[in-house]
DNA sequence: AAGCTGACAGCAG
DNA sequence: CCTGCTGCCAGCT
């Protein structure tokens, strides 16, 4: 162990985050923002998600909505459709936008993960 | 360097 | 339930 590597911009913490998300769940932003102990930064995770596309390996935009299920960031994946299109596909259902079931499907990192592990 | 942005969240009406 | 206003702060121009 000597040095960090642990230059991991805020951005890079929620894209490790956003990764363990399991197939056919789904998260929220300010979950991820509270998981990495800045709350309040959830507008940042959305920004952050801005910048996923073209990275390796990529990270799964299409599972974070936000607190009530609502998939926000639709109109970001190329087709008003395609993120709802990416969860349904998924086993996830969606009714008017929102994530059916989403209080079931909702993976809080802050109780899946160790914040130690991502810190 | 200074100001603006924003895929949110919380509260009030 | 919905609508609108405010706070939040890292990143970008």
């Amino acid at each position: 162990m000597h040095k960090k590597t642990q230059e991991d911009s805020f951005y890079d913490k929620v894209y490790a985050v956003a990764r363990q998300i399991p197939h056919g769940r789904v998260t929220s932003y300010g979950a991820i923002a509270n998981f990495l102990g800045t709350a309040g930064t959830s507008r940042m995770v959305g920004y952050a998600m801005g910048n996923c596309p073209g990275l390796m390996p990529p990270v799964p935009a299409h599972r974070v909505v936000n607190r009530i299920g609502l998939l926000t960031g639709k109109h970001h994946f190329g087709s008003p459709t395609m993120m709802q299109q990416l969860l349904e596909n998924e086993g996830v259902e969606i009714e008017d936008d929102k994530v059916k079931n989403f209080k079931k499907l909702l993976w809080d990192p802050a109780i899946e993960l160790n914040y130690d592990d991502y810190k």
